[in-house]
DNA sequence: TAACACTGTGTAATAATATAACATTAATAT
DNA sequence: ATATTAATGTTATATTATTACACAGTGTTA
């Protein structure tokens, strides 16, 4: 569960843009949208998704450089994440696994490391494409 | 086990550079690093690194952009790697668990889809920084 | 051998992604 | 009220990655 967070007006506005999205949206798709809503320059946007990013709201897809909203609201630990990517569409779906999140977060390596943070992304076709 | 691919002048070049490399290279730094052997464009970087990607000798770090020689000799498929990131010196290390490899190439979403593509990125402490 | 496809190269220009530096304002806490 | 923290606004710049075009090597095949 998230803890709740009072977001700023620019927090707020780009948040908002980013949940409405079907997909996950760009730094600079972002910024060219929210021009209108007085939002300039770009550090203004990727100050927002920074903090939107941190305390969980949104996450990002590193291999595609894209923000999308947290829908994963049994998320206990923001930064521990799974997405499945579709090579085609690119359709991004947040993966929530109680299996997945409790093997990954129990997951221990050669030295005996365990780990709370991860992000994994999954690559293959959606039902769509396939 | 990975194919034999015989790679070309570039290539090598560039995976020599980023296999002798204790840590991963960045784009920009493998081009300021091969200027003296006449690789002069980013491009000509890319174009290796991509190739490189593709037949399994290196992997990208997407959080990091920034490249890493496969240690993996038991890796059967290319796409399906995992890592650990240390958050505070940025040591990363490839694990080899056959126990996650097959956990994760038998993961079923929802819609009971499996992806034998993925990339893990685990965060934490290594043990010289805990 | 010529025609073709395929892969890689070289080069210049530019696009896309992200941060540094600095001045200012708002919110919160004691 | 004032010290502190967090957020903002703005300009400039750094970093990462691709487009576009010309050409060279290799192997196939017709």
């Amino acid at each position: 569960m998230h803890k709740e967070h009072t977001l700023t007006k620019n927090q707020q506005i780009i948040f908002d843009l980013i949940d409405k999205s079907s997909e996950p949206l760009k730094a600079y798709s972002i910024l060219f949208n929210v021009q209108k809503k007085g939002i300039k320059a770009p550090l203004q946007v990727y100050r927002a998704l920074d903090k939107l990013v941190e305390i969980g709201k949104i996450h990002k897809i590193e291999s595609r450089n894209a923000f999308i909203a947290c829908h994963n609201s049994s998320c206990q630990v923001a930064k521990a994440t799974a997405f499945s990517i579709c090579e085609i569409c690119e359709k991004v779906t947040e993966i929530s696994s109680a299996g997945l999140s409790k093997y990954l977060a129990n997951f221990k390596d050669k030295d005996g490391m365990k780990y709370s943070k991860y992000n994994l992304e999954f690559f293959g076709l959606c039902k769509k494409c396939r």
